[in-house]
DNA sequence: TCCATACATGACACAAATATCATATGATAT
DNA sequence: ATATCATATGATATTTGTGTCATGTATGGA
């Protein structure tokens, strides 16, 4: 870790979000314009706004504006690799929160 | 994504911390007790131990009892690739950032 | 047994993050 | 021009996270 411990956190917080992990979650689909977020999470188009924004910081999504839509996607370079990282280590170290989460607790 | 986001959100958050970073990264030289992490980020006690215990729930380090002593180490499995993953996130997509923090922003 | 050391836990005040509300901007069609 | 749709921005109340203080528990030595 050479870097300050602060760009880490960005980082980190970006992430640490149950809406904006879901939002991530829509996208994997492909991309899709800030409406189409609206309708496939159920969520408020001004909060798909602001964390889309938080996310496109972090480079955790990509911008591209298409006549009256702007179309984000996700950067799969990072994503795809994270997650399953993440995947595997959750199955093998944290069976504790995951059963939690399954009980809803 | 097959999981229920909160469980990540749960991981994440975990990382999202100056201070937790920091002890993650003390950790990355070797397993260290509790007294030897308070001398070497300049923390106080009980706020390494709340912080090892986060840490600690989702599977990021590991105790082990020694006597009066409880070393904690770093599960370098996960944190190892974790951290080099977002390296390279980080210098190819978070220029901004990591300029940000160098400024002292 | 008593004391000191090492560490954990609970409660709470403070700080940061978040969603929401109101509003602004930008694009297209009429 | 202006009305409408799509999205962004700013301010703010509220929720969530954090460090600290006070205190508790465990271990080992005198």
């Amino acid at each position: 870790m050479d870097h300050p411990t602060g760009a880490y956190s960005i980082f980190f917080t970006s992430l640490a979000n149950p809406n904006r992990l879901q939002i991530i979650n829509v996208l994997r689909q492909g991309r899709k314009n800030v409406t189409q977020l609206c309708k496939a999470t159920g969520f408020e188009q001004t909060m798909i706004s602001h964390n889309l924004k938080r996310l496109e910081r972090c480079g955790m999504v990509m911008a591209e504006q298409k006549g009256k839509f702007r179309y984000y996607s996700l950067n799969k370079e990072t994503i795809k690799p994270l997650m399953s990282l993440i995947d595997s280590h959750m199955k093998e170290y944290c069976c504790k929160i995951l059963e939690e989460e399954k009980r809803g607790a």
